[in-house]
DNA sequence: GCATGATCATGC
DNA sequence: GCATGATCATGC
């Protein structure tokens, strides 16, 4: 084909626009925009010898309008029919991110739609409007890289229809059952990313003011949109958009009657009973002496997994952690997540905040174990479980606020004894969280906001919160 | 006895 | 070399 030819494209036909984006693929955005420039001046030059209005580079819109503008040649049509809608085909263009270790992720959730609370609770999955626009998508991907600071220079590298294979399907479709069940049952109010697997209902407020009706209740909720969470989206990147990258092994093996999460506490459950020296021999497991993370381990060969990662738990950002009953019923230690850095802390808001994001994002299966008599570790059963929205923007947030300000205001250290205190919020505090060292040692340190260095800490759950998110059957006898 | 601070062990 | 899960030590 000659320079300056048009290709054209089936709108009718998938295959056809997909081939038709490939012209995309390697180019920057601004060279797109200048492509199509030199085209339109081309074509006007022979007919007026006017000049086209080139890209503003601070034009308004997002990236997706400008594919569609400046590439496909269309306008941006309303919310309601997929982007090409005599092909059924919806367009996405999606960051992703090379990480620090070469892998890749997606930097966001992909929005499929703005959830209707009135109506959604009277449409069928299949005639939704969700899968009217998820079941056939042109995923565009192009790189993140935050040395670049006009988006106009970010790199499309991919460009492919995508469609949800049937296993994950069938994730998807139970994850928009609990989101309209929860929704009828007049708690759109308290829907949480962290209540699904693939498909999540994820918060879209322009301010954090910004509240809907709902059906079912006088409360008002916040803004929400159907979306493929970002984890599952890093695995469809990396398995279904770049080909050739290995996998990890999936839970499920064959169909199932059973929701995914019923097959995997059926899977353990089946070894109530057990001790962990016993589950070690089941499994073949060398029990060491300091078993790190073992019991987690247990829970991975339980599910019949080799490894320490399933496919699933990926996709769906389950993380697995492991609970320890005393025989007096109560739990010695608190839970931590991943250190903070004190400078970056400061310079986030609640609502972008990487711990409060972490939690409502977060799914977790508990893996209960009991000391007895003997001080024999048994396994009690398993529970899937994430943050009440509740309990995250009341009483986390308010921790988050208090250790931003602290932050801010520069930590107080006194020294008592051999140890240094601190003003952060303390385990009294709060019922919900508190902060705490978490380093090597109190040498392991982040400089704080102010320039002087501090023993790196992190966010921890209190004990006795997550026993009182332990179902009864799970603590007692 | 427990909250708070400190440190260890291991895997990636 | 660091993140993470687990546990120990100090001090009230």
């Amino acid at each position: 084909m000659s320079e300056g030819t048009k290709v054209f494209f089936d709108e009718c036909d998938p295959i056809s626009i997909e081939t038709y984006s490939q012209n995309m693929v390697g180019k920057t955005f601004a060279e797109i925009c200048d492509e199509d420039d030199r085209e339109k001046d081309s074509i006007l030059a022979e007919t007026s010898g006017y000049k086209a209005s080139h890209e503003n580079k601070k034009r308004k819109g997002g990236l997706g309008e400008l594919i569609e503008e400046r590439f496909f040649h269309y306008a941006a049509n309303n919310d309601s029919q997929p982007d090409f809608d005599k092909a059924g085909v919806e367009l996405k263009v999606t960051p992703y991110k090379v990480n620090k270790n070469g892998s890749k992720s997606a930097k966001e959730r992909l929005i499929i739609t703005m959830i209707d609370y009135c109506n959604v609770i009277n449409e069928k999955f299949e005639e939704s409007h969700l899968w009217g626009k998820a079941q056939l998508i042109l995923l565009v991907y192009y790189l993140y890289e935050k040395e670049i600071k006009n988006r106009l220079d970010y790199r499309i590298n991919y460009a492919k229809l995508f469609t949800p294979p049937a296993e994950d399907l069938k994730i998807i479709k139970h994850d928009y059952k609990i989101i309209i069940e929860k929704i009828k049952a007049g708690k759109a109010h308290e829907l949480s990313e962290g209540d699904t697997m693939y498909l999540g209902a994820a918060p879209k407020a322009a301010t954090s003011k910004n509240r809907r009706k709902q059906p079912y209740s006088d409360e008002l909720a916040k803004p929400r949109a159907f979306a493929f969470k970002n984890s599952y989206m890093t695995y469809v990147l990396n398995n279904y958009i770049i080909s050739g990258k290995s996998t990890y092994e999936s839970i499920i093996k064959e169909s199932s009657e059973l929701s995914f999460e019923d097959y995997v506490m059926d899977k353990i459950d089946k070894y109530n009973g057990y001790s962990v020296g016993a589950l070690c021999k089941e499994f073949n497991v060398e029990y060491r002496k300091n078993p790190k993370n073992l019991e987690a381990m247990l829970a991975y060969r339980m599910l019949g997994i080799k490894g320490n990662h399933a496919e699933e738990f990926e996709k769906a950002n389950i993380v697995v952690k492991t609970i320890r009953i005393t025989n007096k019923n109560k739990i010695k230690e608190n839970m931590s997540f991943p250190n903070f850095k004190f400078k970056e802390l400061v310079e986030e808001e609640w609502e972008d905040s990487t711990f409060g994001n972490y939690l409502e994002e977060t799914r977790f299966l508990f893996v209960v174990y009991k000391f007895d008599d003997d001080n024999n570790l048994i396994l009690k059963g398993c529970q899937f479980w994430n943050i009440p929205y509740e309990d995250l923007e009341n009483q986390v947030k308010k921790v988050w606020k208090q250790t931003k300000k602290v932050l801010i205001e520069g930590l107080e250290i006194t020294q008592v004894g051999k140890q240094k205190r601190n003003n952060f919020p303390k385990k009294t505090d709060n019922a919900v969280c508190h902060v705490r060292p978490h380093g090597r040692n109190a040498e392991d340190v982040y400089e704080l906001p102010d320039g002087r260095v501090y023993t790196k800490q992190c966010f921890w759950l209190n004990n006795d919160y997550i026993l009182k998110q332990i179902k009864r059957e799970l603590i007692e006898n």
